[in-house]
DNA sequence: CTCCAGGGATGAT
DNA sequence: ATCATCCATGGA
């Protein structure tokens, strides 16, 4: 299999792979091994230099996004202190556009988890669901569809390690596969709209379907609130022991970061995880 | 509005 | 090796 190179200027592959966003990648060689929908792909990055194989240069240009204006968002971020640091830490870091299905199904058993264990349950249910595809003698597993899973049982999804999760996947994984939520045609849905259908399916509140809105649908505005980040926005942007409610969180998320959102949630939560940002228990 | 089940990894003792 | 902690959703 043959390497490929393109030029990937202000794009960072790890903590865009790890901030996250995405659960299945495995260190390989000197880059990483996982499934672009149903391909199995490597990719490697020295400096500027980004390497892959499995698949073709437009499916690594999307999946990773490296048509985002990053610069751009960038500026368009408040200046403040605390989104200044995680600007400045997180720099390369990109949105990656996931298959909806995929990001649904993940992020529903994502509840109540953390990144180690999510990534646990996405991996236990692509090996034993997904379709299994090789490269470089490295087996990788795509993602089950929906319909795969709908055929499947509570009992069977338990083994995957997800728990009371297990029902409400199974839910949802039939109510995608008999058509009723058809997750493309939502595609041209406004944002309030789309968020509202994805809140109807089981095991999706508030929080998970604004993490599909942004990594599945490209709503680059839509702010996911988990407790990380309102740890990092009471600190910074509210007085100490003043109560807030959720509601004035929200208005403020909307108001305060703008049409980049999502972005500016992400280098704000990643940089609180990963960059001993603000102090907290980690 | 408040309370709390739920499962399994992870950190603390 | 056991114990406490983490935490989104949904239902009481």
């Amino acid at each position: 299999m043959t390497l490929s190179h393109i030029d990937a200027s202000n794009f960072d592959l790890e903590k865009s792979l790890h901030c996250g966003q995405v659960f299945h990648w495995e260190k390989y060689d000197q880059g990483f091994v996982g499934a672009i929908a149903n391909r199995a792909a490597f990719v490697k990055q020295r400096g500027e230099r980004l390497s892959f194989a499995g698949v073709p240069e437009r499916i690594i240009t999307r999946y990773f996004s490296l048509d985002h204006p990053l610069a751009e968002i960038c500026r368009s971020f408040p200046n403040d202190p605390g989104m200044n640091a995680a600007r400045d830490f997180c720099r390369g870091l990109r949105i990656i556009r996931q298959p909806e299905w995929e990001c649904l199904a993940t992020f529903i058993c994502s509840s109540m988890k953390q990144v180690a264990h999510i990534r646990q349950i996405s991996i236990a249910l692509r090996k034993r669901f997904g379709a299994r595809k090789a490269i470089y003698g490295t087996l990788v597993y795509a993602f089950p569809g929906a319909a795969r899973l709908a055929e499947s049982s509570d009992e069977e999804l338990r083994k995957c390690a997800l728990g009371y999760r297990g029902k409400n996947l199974l839910a949802t994984a039939q109510r995608v596969a008999s058509g009723e939520a058809d997750l493309k045609a939502w595609r041209k849905l406004a944002d309030d709209e789309l968020r509202t259908r994805l809140c109807e399916l089981p095991g999706v509140g508030v929080k998970v379907a604004n993490c599909v809105m942004l990594f599945a649908y490209e709503r680059l505005a839509a702010f996911p609130i988990d407790v990380w980040i309102e740890r990092v926005l009471r600190q910074q942007y509210f007085p100490p022991r003043k109560k807030i409610t959720a509601r004035q969180l929200r208005e403020f998320c909307d108001n305060y970061f703008g049409d980049h959102g999502g972005y500016a949630q992400q280098y704000l939560f990643h940089h609180a995880r990963k960059g001993g940002g603000p102090k907290m228990a980690i």
